[in-house]
This record gives structure tokens, C-alpha cells and sequence, in this order.
DNA sequence: ACCTGAACACCGTTCAAGT
DNA sequence: ACCTGAACACCGTTCAAGT
């Protein structure tokens, strides 16, 4: 949605995406590739030799697109967050419309295996994500909340929604049966029920209250919290 | 400090440590070295091979202590964690404690450039990150608070310290100087205000407010806001 | 029991060459 | 301009062998 920020286009010739992929390569048409082997077989299984054979091409025809691995990460990275467009939603209430930005962020992260571990080795969200953030201090800003109150919220979303992907992503990771809610919160639970009693005894006692703190709703309760503190003015010293 | 969960011990023989790693391989010798080999090189260069290079030995010898390279990530990130024993101080207050606490293991994640690599792609802290939730958690129940409340807060100061690790992480790593708050402040800043200022005219406004959200008291005072939330009850529907 | 050597199936990347 | 082939310097890991 809008101006794309890197020069790349969608392919859009006479044969588009086409099985067995004809025509001549495109930066986007490797990156679209790249993300379906994150997507389907996670991101340590992503390798240019690997993504150049199911494109059918040797594995040097790559680096006409793509600068080096870096690049290819980072560009995938983005093409991440250009497909999940976080923003584009309608909420109408500031509040509903920061929750709801902020849900679908964590979501796309969690969705994608190694989205985090790709934030987290590449240094940003690249331009894409510089986007969000512009849109989020943009929604702020036009409800006249003032500017270092904008920039504090922001930051505190930012950081629960990446803290919460870096708490629950490596468990999804281990099984894709626990994408259901309630299978996840058995095993949680179950995971810490289960440890040396007396070398745990909390860590055991808590396992069901632990196994709660996981669940989605109590994260959407945390960020509807923290947009909240944008109301007030001057109150932390 | 306590007993130790793995059955490891620190070598403790006639010749401890002598320069040149004389004597028998162990395995907390090997995830000793393999523990500096991050330190001073970074993560992405802690390979198998380089680690026996380091040793003076082949890089088969290294199967004899370790089962695999994901066995040997555990096993650093596990001595990481024993090294810097987060829960080792003796403030008195409740508060104070589970400030420092947190304190602690963000710096500690912090300093190792690639400790939240490490656990995103791994599924736990291991054993000793066992430790410190338990300890956690024992302190807040012998303040009387209820297993529900004690879980949610925990939960809560664990996913806004490693949020804050995964967007403070990748700036310190691209240049030490920016361990210097002040200089850190200033390059955070610019990288905003350079910005296009048609594309990003928030982000560039922003510039100073948004660097200002990085500051390490920043995360302190956050973190004793969601540790005072512990004192409340039943409120959160 | 502990270590080594050679080998296998991979990596990312460079370079010279093809069309 | 775009792609290929061969080569280089690496990986993790297995297996048979040494002491």
C-alpha cells in the first residue's frame, strides 16, 4: 500500500508467477521464493544454493539480484512486513486502532519461524517497518498527544510486542500443534508441572498460572494497558 | 552459587586453566572457551572446527563432550546465564530486588552479542534461566503474593527485558562505541532525523524523543512500574 | 576412554567464461 | 545484460582407526 520504498516491483508481465517460474529473474520474484522456504521450511533451511535450484537457475544467477546473503535477508525481511501491512486495518478509536496495529504485528512475527531471529540479526525492521512506525506516531500526533509521550508509547509497545514474540516464538517453533491455544497452554503448563519438584518448587506449583500468562488475550490486556498511559501528561518523573 | 544443574564441575586439578589448556579436555573447558570465542568474536564465528583449532585439538575431539553444535549453543548459553547469576545480590526490598534482577539480566544479555540469538533459537534459558524464575518467583510469594499475580508479573518483567534486549541488541552491535549512553543517544537520534523528511516527517520529528525511549532508565522505570502492579490484587478483568 | 584422519554432503562467494 | 561452471575456503557430522 502507497509508494513502495524500494524500486522493486511486482512482476506484472504477460506471465505471472507461473509454475516453474519462466521468464527472466526479479529481486522481488528471489525474495518471494525465499520467504516460501521461510514460511514452509524455516529460515536455517534458506540458502542461496537451495533457493537458486527451486528457481531452476545456477546458483551464481542469484547475485544478479541480491548483493549477498545480508541483502537477501534483509530484503526478505521487509517483503515481510510490505505483505502483512500491519496498519491497514480501520479502526476508528485511537486506542482500538493502536491495539489492533500492534496484535497484527505479533502475529506476523510469530507467524514466520525465524521472523525475530531476523530482526534481531539484521539491526531494524528495514524500511517497511520504519513505515509502522511512522504511521503509529502519525495516529498519535493527530490525537494531539505530544511528542516525547508518542515516542515513550511507541517504544514500550515495541518493545512488549518484540519481548512477547521472543517469550512464545521458540516454543511454537518446537510444534506445529501448538498453534491451538489450548494444546499450547497444556504443554506450557505441563513443561513446568513436570520439572525436579524439589530443585522447583514454584516453578512446578505455578505451572498453570506460568501456562496463563502465555495465552493471547493477556498480551492484547498488557498493550491496551500501555496505549492507555498516552492519555495522561506529565506524570512520570 | 548453590548447587549446580548440571553435573558439570569447574576443573579444579593441579593445572587450572594454564595457558595453552593443558590436561584433558572437559566439557566446561570447551563451553568455557566456546563462551569467549562469542565474547571476542561474535556468535556467527563460533564454529566447531575453530573452537578445537583454539584448543590445539582435532574437531572430532570436541564430540567427546559435547552431543552437537545445538547441544554446545545450550550448553554456553547455560554457563552464561550460571556466569552471570542475575539473582546474586542482596537487596533487601522486595522492589529494589526485582529491579536489580531484571537490571542484571538485561545487561547481561546485552553485553553478549548474540545471548538473545542464542535463546530465540534455542527454546529455553536452560537450567540455570530455571533458576532465576524460580528464585523470582519465591521471592514474590514470600511477600505474600498470590500465585495468579506473581506469574502475570513475572511474565510481564520477562517479556519487556527481552523486548528491550531485541531493540537495543542489534545498535549496540554494530559499533562498540555506542556502549557510551551519550554517544548511543546521539547516533539513535541522527539515524532518525536523516530520514527522507517527506517519506518519514514523524520519524524525523521524533528524533530526540525516540532516542531518549532507549535510555537505560528508561527500562528501569518501566520495570519497577510493572513490578509495583504485583502489590494490586484482583483488578484486571 | 579419549583422540585423530579421511571422507561426505553441504555452505557463501570469487572469478573467468559463455550467450 | 544476464547467466553458468569450476574452484576456494569453509561448515557440521559420520565412520573407521589409532593409543
Amino acid at each position: 500500500m502507497g509508494p513502495q520504498l524500494t524500486g522493486a516491483k511486482r512482476a506484472l508481465g504477460p506471465r505471472d508467477r507461473a509454475p516453474g517460474e519462466p521468464g527472466p529473474l526479479s529481486r522481488d520474484a528471489v525474495l518471494a521464493r525465499a520467504l516460501d522456504i521461510i514460511n514452509l521450511q524455516g529460515v536455517e533451511r534458506l540458502t542461496l544454493r537451495r533457493l537458486a535450484a527451486e528457481l531452476g537457475v545456477s546458483p551464481m544467477a542469484i547475485y544478479r539480484h541480491v548483493a549477498n546473503k545480508a541483502d537477501l535477508l534483509d530484503g526478505v525481511l521487509d517483503l515481510l512486513m510490505r505483505e502483512a501491512d500491519v496498519t491497514a486495518h480501520d479502526e476508528e478509536d485511537w486506542l482500538d486502532w493502536l491495539c489492533e496495529t500492534f496484535l497484527r504485528m505479533r502475529v506476523t512475527l510469530l507467524a514466520q519461524s525465524g521472523a525475530l531471529a531476523l530482526i534481531v540479526s539484521r539491526a531494524s525492521l528495514g524500511p517497511q517497518g520504519l513505515g509502522v512506525i511512522e504511521a503509529v506516531l502519525a495516529r498519535l500526533a493527530q490525537r494531539g498527544i505530544p511528542r516525547f509521550e508518542a515516542a515513550r508509547v511507541f517504544h514500550h509497545l515495541m518493545t512488549y510486542t518484540l519481548g512477547s514474540v521472543a517469550m512464545l516464538g521458540p516454543i511454537l517453533q518446537q510444534d506445529p500443534a501448538l498453534a491451538d491455544p489450548d494444546e499450547r497452554a497444556r504443554r506450557i503448563r505441563a513443561n513446568f508441572e513436570l520439572l525436579p519438584g524439589r530443585q522447583f518448587p514454584q516453578l512446578t506449583r505455578h505451572g498453570a498460572e506460568l501456562a496463563a500468562a502465555f495465552r493471547d488475550d493477556a498480551f492484547a490486556g498488557e498493550i491496551r494497558r500501555i496505549a492507555k498511559t498516552a492519555r495522561i501528561g506529565e506524570e512520570n518523573r
